[in-house]
Parts: structure tokens; C-alpha cells; sequence
RNA sequence: GCUGCUGUAGCUCAGCUGGUAGAGCACCUCAUUGGUAAUGAGGAGGUCUCGGGUUCAAGUCCCGACAGCAGCUCCA
């Protein structure tokens, strides 16, 4: 017998091997059938399963269509049906992964002709016949052998694949039938396609497959199901709602920023009033900084190419950067030329870009046609170079007494590498570092703490730009702490308190917590094991002492070491980096930085980097639509609009606007020969807090008639009561609307795979 | 970078199967002097992203570039 105990508490004796969907015809008819699935030992299983043997007590739930869990459930059985339709109208199909999403499901599928929108309305038509026909999920198992030989004979090329790289040490797999429709699935499924209320395909997009670039594209089916019309259609609803915060959108018509392409993709301008905005913030932390102890600096937009060389940050993110500014042409096309080849992968097309540029630059180079490989190209550019050099009077030695090509190329490259050249900083801080440098450091003086709002250039690939949040050309408010090893613990904790106390000013409170750890398999990690251990341990320590709640996520550290990150999600529910804080134990020791510890001999320190906002981009991006662009006084770029009921009062009205710039407020006045109603509309749209209506009455009163952005109209009140209403709001950074809700299309947390 | 979709006035969009462009808002002018989300009338504004091609004729069809959007990959 099994002893299951059901959510109200009480406790009920079953036979081994009972079936969830007994439990619950036990229970009552109409759970018996709206039962979706079970949840045992917090295990969501089929209603078809049988119960594990256990000894002691068994929690059990039956999942119906009021349980989050169940939708999940149901969605997954959704990724079948649409794989199964997908089948049916495109035969020799291939099926890859098709898990449910936090909002949806999806399906990777390599169809013989490309699957278009066009098609979404016979998909879901085809769908609504299954679902109609509510035929039930089965499953049923198979050892690996005979799994394999099932989706081989049933063409299914990838899942082939799949059980040879992942699935071959499980002693059996499961799959799921459902009617003609056969897949290899961990599960569980709903018991019948008649379970689902409403489904909607909703975009198709590239996936490679599992995850990796270099391996076949295939198309990603996107949809979301229900358990009735009405949630799907407040789904879609709630949807459109989260795009018009989108902070594209509001910074157009707030007029907060713009992005030229006379400028560049990427680069934003940052209009007056986004500006404003962004000058308060600036202050704001500005203020925080000095009260913990940091030094502001200020550093240059670009620095010698060699400084990038020692910090790696040069050769390690090649393609993300802008390219360097070489003085002799001859050393930039060197340069290019010996990235593009030594990289050792260059395909055909990018050797076609390559050779476009030479010709552009009217770098001829003899013999790179017939050069039959990447090494032989190479010499042939060097072979190049070193005539062009020649020409202007630049003799290499050395190049000419060397026998091998290695040497050659060994003594062109030293020659590229003494080369002047710059480049647009895509870090700040190797610059803070030489600042560090610039004097000597006994254990005394730290931590030293330098601060800037450091702009730095990335060449983000075209496919990632987004608005705001990432862009090429980015403000950081960043800050170097050169500390002990001693002091790691205290430092890196005070600057998770700081941002904490960053994000909690500003009610962002919807956040996550990574700590970024090595990946273990992965090379591209520099530094000791040892030394990783303990800051990954140091990291995890000190969130888990603030009680926050965290993932802690391999893969995810930077190349020189842990980090703690604050991820928020945008409108549409796509996650962005903003606040970090970083532990280095690279950086120090690539530029030999030292202090003189009370036994008089010279210590490594170690650094950390860290933002609180990330950039000063992608946190107003992040803020904008947090707010809806309705931003809280204390950041409103126009806090309050005088606005005189007719042209005969602009002389009162005048004198408001003034006395409130006299005390210090952002404030306009709307003289223009329009009705109140008109002006108040126009406020309302530019979200403005206050409006402040002044007429006949409040000129005899000396008082003004406020209207408040959320509460509406407040009445009059006097003068100096507004000011100190508002001053109070200020100086309280009181926040009274936020807007939270996001229509999340592409959360990755997928809870079931197949 | 990859896959797909999109690109018409400052903004939001219309423009059917090819026959040399249209609306609303914004802007400008004039009248109106008003009380809490749109006063009325008039005017100006476009190399239909750019470059090729097909055609008697291209905003419309084809190819390419660029840019934007969604997703994937990347993200110091």
C-alpha cells in the first residue's frame, strides 16, 4: 500500500501501481475530468503513470486547468500537435527539440520547403482538427537500441543524432503516440488533445541545432496555447499593452533619444529631455560614490592599441571591436589581412571581403590568387607589405636573414606589433589601471577606488543591436577597486549593497541574481584554478548572506573571472544585463600591479569592476519602460507645465514659472492660444507630473490650480504649499507608478524537453 | 554573423491584379481668449531607404546593398 497525503491534508492508502487518473475518478467525478496531470513527490507525471513504490508518506495533487503547472503541461502537448500537423502538410519533415515555454512552446523543425507566416493559418487549422479529434497521448518505452531503430524508421534524422550524443546511458527511453504522430519524449503530456482551448502560432525564426552556430540552421515554430479562448485573448491583449512601453518607441515620442544613421547603427543621441533624465541619474550616483569612499577620474575614448594587447582585451575580442587606427596604411592592412587568415576558418565569402578591401585600398598581392592555402596567402601578403615598406624607406632585417616562413612572418609581425596604432577603448580599464599605476601603493592606501562614467565602443554583430540596450557606443558607470586579497569579502559586498540600494531607489525590484562561474570544460578562462575556486566561493557566499535568492550559472563568468549580475527582463521579456559587480585576478597580474604590504615587500592586489546601472544606455532604456516613461519627479525631465487658462493671464502665469525655477524645478510655461483642455491633453501625453492651471481665481488667490499626472486635479492651493509638495516628492525620490507586467515570448526556462 | 519579415511626409499608416502619390496627427498662417484629455478655417510638406534590372511605363515585379523588427548565435 501507498500513503498519499493531497494538498488539503488529508491522507489517503492506495495500492502500488495505481494510476493518478484512479486517484482522482476516487475523489470525484469532475476532478476525475478536469485532471490535466499529477504532481507527485513534486514530480509532474502523466495521468497514466503508475505510482512509484515509496515508503513513507506521498505528496500527490492532481493538476487541473487552474494550475500554472498543467498549462505547461499543456503547452508541451501543443509542440506535438503542431510538430504533427507540421508533418502532415510537410511531409519529410524533420522534428529537433520542441519544449514548452514559460508562455508558449516552440518547435525546431527542418522542413524540405522552408515553412513561411503564410502558412500559420493551415498549421492551426490542421491543429484544430487534432484537437478536435482528442485523441490521447500514449506512452510507451523502448531500450536505446530499439528507440534508435523506431526514429530512424521513422526518418527522423536528428533524434537519431540526439540519442547518440546524449540519450545512449539511459537504460530506456520514452516515447509519446499520438494517433498516427510518434515522438521521442521525456513527457508528461495531457491525456487527450482535447484538453487544449485555444492555440496561435506566433512567429517563425532561425535556431541552430542544439544551440550551436556552426552546426544546420532550423526553422524555430513559436506558439502559445491555453485553456480557453478568453485567456489566450488576454494574453495577445496583455501583450500589446507591454509593447507600447517599449522604450523605442516612448524615447521617439517623449523625444528621449534617436538614433541617426548619419551617425551609425548603435550609437545613441541622447535627445535634451533623455539627456536631463540621464544628468540626474549621473548625480545621483555620483553623490552615492563619493559618500563610499571613491575617487572620480576621467580617462581618454581611445588608447594605444599596445595597452590592449597586455589587458587581451585586444586580441581576445578581435571582431567585437572597432577597427584599430593604424598611422601607415601598410600596418592596417597587415593587420587585417593576418586576422582574417590566421583565424585558420575563413570562408569563402569573408575571403572575398577581404580581398574587396585590398583592392579598395589598392593593396594588390601578387600571388594570393594562386596561393593554394591560408599559409601561403599569408606569406604572400607578408611578401607584399614588405615591398609597400620598402617603398617608403622601411628595411626589416631580419625579414630579409630569415630562412623559414615561420621567422618571416615572426619578423613582420614584430614589426606590426611596435606600430603605432589606437583603439577606440572597449574597456576602461587598462586606462584606470595606468592611473593606478601612476604612483606607488602601500596596504595603507587601500582599496583605492577610481570612478568614471567611462564611454566605451564594442562592435556589436548587426543582428544584435536593440534601441537602448545593446548598442556600439556605451556609457558605463564604472569604477576600479585595486584591494587585498584580505579585503575581496568586504569590498565585493559592499558593491552588491550598492547597486541593491541602485535598484531599490528606483523600484526596480523585479530583478534576478546571477553568479557567473566558470565553465570547467571551457579553455577560454585565464588565471589559476585555485584562485577561481575561491572567488567563485567568495561570490556565492556573499549572496547566500544576504538571503538572495540566486542562480548560479556555469559558463557565464567573464574570461578573467566571477561575477554577480542584476538581470531585469524588457517589455517583450527578453533579459538584459545591468548592474555587475566583478572580481580580476588576470588584470593585475598582466600589468605587474603591485603594493607594499606591512612586511615591506610588494603583493599582488586584486581588482574589481563594477556598474551598478551597467550603462547608462541600457539602464534608461530598462527605466523607460519601467515607468512607461511616466518617470517619478525626481527624474522627470519637465516636472510641472504652467499653463494659463488664456493669453490674459500670462503675466500670473510667468511669474509661477519662475518662482518655481527660483526653487529650482524643471519647469515650462504653455502660452500658446490654446484651450486648457488642449494643453492639459498634451501634458498628460508627455507625462508630465504636474500641471498647473492658473486663471482668473488663482491670479486674485495667489494660489494655482494643480493637476496631478496620476491623481488628476488636486484643486488650488497656494503657491509656496506646491513648493513644498514637491520638494518634498524630490527629496523622498518618491515613486508612485510602475509598470511591471511583460509579455514574455522567449523565456528560455524550459520545463520539459523532449 | 545566421534565418525570416519589413522599409511611402516629422510620426502612425493607406495605396487593388504595374499607368509618374493620399489620410490623420504634428508643423506654419489666420480667426477664436477659453476652466481640467483634441476650437475652426486655410497652407506648406514626399529622389516612395539606396543602387541596378524587367517593362512603352515601377511606390507596386526581380536582384543587390543598407537599415529596422523577431528569434538564434555572441556579449569584456
Amino acid at each position: 500500500m501507498l500513503t498519499l497525503k493531497l494538498p488539503d491534508g488529508s491522507v489517503r492508502q492506495v495500492a502500488e501501481g495505481t494510476r493518478p487518473r484512479d486517484v482522482a475518478a476516487s475523489i470525484g467525478k469532475r476532478l476525475a475530468q478536469a485532471a490535466v496531470a499529477a504532481k507527485v513527490n513534486d514530480k509532474i507525471v502523466d495521468l497514466d503513470s503508475e505510482l512509484p513504490a515509496g515508503n513513507g508518506e506521498t505528496s500527490f495533487q492532481i493538476l487541473t486547468d487552474k494550475d500554472k503547472e498543467a498549462l505547461a503541461v499543456l503547452r508541451h502537448s501543443c509542440a506535438h500537435i503542431m510538430a504533427r500537423a507540421v508533418l502532415r502538410l510537410f511531409p519529410g519533415a524533420q522534428l529537433a527539440f520542441g519544449p514548452a515555454l514559460e508562455n508558449g512552446f516552440y518547435y525546431d523543425i527542418d522542413a524540405p520547403t522552408p515553412i513561411r507566416e503564410d502558412d500559420f493559418p493551415r498549421i492551426e487549422e490542421e491543429m484544430r482538427k487534432i484537437v478536435a479529434e482528442s485523441e490521447p497521448f500514449e506512452r510507451f518505452e523502448r531500450s536505446v537500441d530499439e528507440a534508435r531503430e523506431l526514429v530512424r524508421d521513422l526518418g527522423q534524422g536528428y533524434k537519431v543524432e540526439h540519442i547518440d550524443d546524449d540519450l545512449k546511458q539511459y537504460p530506456s527511453l520514452s516515447f509519446y503516440r499520438q494517433g498516427e504522430f510518434i515522438d521521442l519524449c521525456r513527457g508528461p503530456h495531457i491525456p487527450h488533445a482535447g484538453k487544449v482551448g485555444a492555440i496561435k502560432l506566433l512567429s517563425i525564426a532561425g535556431a541552430y541545432w542544439k544551440n550551436d552556430s556552426s552546426r544546420r540552421q532550423l526553422q524555430r515554430l513559436y506558439g502559445t496555447a491555453f485553456f480557453s479562448q478568453k485567456d489566450l485573448d488576454a494574453y495577445l491583449h496583455q501583450i500589446e499593452e507591454a509593447k507600447k512601453r517599449d522604450h523605442r518607441l516612448l524615447g521617439k515620442q517623449l523625444k528621449l533619444f534617436t538614433i541617426s544613421q548619419a551617425v551609425g547603427s548603435g550609437l545613441i543621441l541622447w535627445m535634451p529631455k533623455g539627456a536631463t533624465v540621464r544628468g540626474i541619474l549621473e548625480g545621483f550616483i555620483k553623490d552615492e560614490l563619493l559618500k563610499r569612499g571613491y575617487q572620480p577620474v576621467y580617462t581618454p575614448h581611445i588608447g594605444r592599441l599596445e595597452l590592449y594587447r597586455t589587458s587581451g582585451h585586444f586580441p581576445y575580442y578581435r571582431d567585437a571591436q572597432f577597427p584599430p587606427m593604424y598611422f601607415r596604411p601598410a600596418a592596417g592592412a597587415l593587420d587585417l589581412a593576418q586576422w582574417r587568415l590566421s583565424a585558420g576558418h575563413l570562408a569563402p565569402e569573408k575571403e572575398r571581403a577581404l580581398k574587396d578591401f585590398m583592392d579598395q585600398a589598392h593593396f594588390k598581392v601578387p600571388g594570393y590568387e594562386q596561393a593554394k592555402n591560408d599559409e601561403d596567402r599569408l606569406e604572400a601578403v607578408h611578401r607584399q607589405v614588405i615591398k609597400l615598406l620598402a617603398t617608403m624607406g622601411i628595411d626589416l632585417p631580419d625579414y630579409h636573414k630569415a630562412t623559414t616562413a615561420a621567422e618571416r612572418a615572426k619578423a613582420l609581425l614584430g614589426w606590426l606589433e611596435q606600430q603605432e596604432g589606437f583603439l577606440l577603448k572597449p574597456m576602461n580599464c587598462p586606462h584606470h589601471i595606468q592611473i593606478y599605476k601612476a604612483e606607488p601603493h602601500s596596504y595603507r592606501d587601500l582599496p583605492v577606488r577610481l570612478a568614471e562614467f567611462g564611454t566605451v565602443y564594442r562592435f556589436e554583430q548587426t543582428g544584435e543591436l536593440s534601441g537602448m540596450t545593446r548598442v556600439r557606443g556605451f556609457t558605463q558607470d564604472d569604477a576600479h577597486l585595486f584591494i587585498t586579497p584580505e579585503q575581496t569579502e568586504a569590498e565585493v559586498g559592499a558593491n552588491i549593497d550598492l547597486v541593491l540600494f541602485v535598484l531599490s531607489s528606483l523600484g526596480l525590484n523585479d530583478y534576478r541574481v546571477r553568479v557567473g562561474l566558470r565553465d570547467p570544460k571551457s579553455d577560454k578562462y585565464v588565471g589559476k584554478p585555485e584562485n577561481w575556486q575561491k572567488a567563485e566561493q567568495t561570490l556565492i557566499d556573499l549572496v547566500k548572506s544576504r538571503g538572495m535568492n540566486y542562480s548560479a550559472e556555469e559558463g557565464e563568468a567573464a574570461f578573467y573571472g566571477p561575477k554577480i549580475d542584476f538581470v531585469v527582463r524588457d517589455c517583450i521579456g527578453r533579459e538584459w544585463q545591468l548592474g555587475t559587480v566583478q572580481l580580476d585576478y588576470n588584470l593585475p597580474e598582466r600589468f605587474d600591479l603591485e603594493y607594499i604590504g606591512n612586511d615591506n615587500s610588494a603583493h599582488r592586489p586584486v581588482m574589481i569592476h563594477r556598474a551598478p546601472f551597467g550603462s547608462m544606455e541600457r539602464f534608461m532604456g530598462i527605466l523607460i519602460e519601467h515607468f512607461a516613461g511616466a518617470f517619478p519627479l525626481w527624474l522627470a525631465p519637465e516636472q510641472a507645465r504652467v499653463m494659463p487658462v488664456s493669453e490674459r493671464f500670462r503675466d500670473y502665469g510667468e511669474k509661477v514659472e519662475n518662482e518655481l525655477k527660483a526653487n529650482g524645478f524643471r519647469v515650462h510655461g504653455d502660452y500658446r492660444p490654446e484651450k486648457i483642455g488642449y494643453k492639459i491633453r498634451e501634458a498628460q501625453l508627455e507625462k508630465i507630473p504636474y500641471m498647473l492651471v492658473v486663471g482668473d481665481k488663482e491670479q486674485s488667490a495667489g494660489t494655482v490650480s494643480v493637476r496631478d499626472r496620476v491623481d488628476g486635479d488636486l484643486g488650488a492651493m497656494p503657491l509656496v504649499d506646491l513648493i513644498q509638495r514637491l520638494n518634498e516628492e524630490v527629496k523622498e525620490r518618491r515613486i508612485r507608478q510602475v509598470s511591471t507586467a511583460s509579455a514574455d515570448l522567449t523565456d528560455r526556462g524550459a520545463q520539459f524537453g523532449d
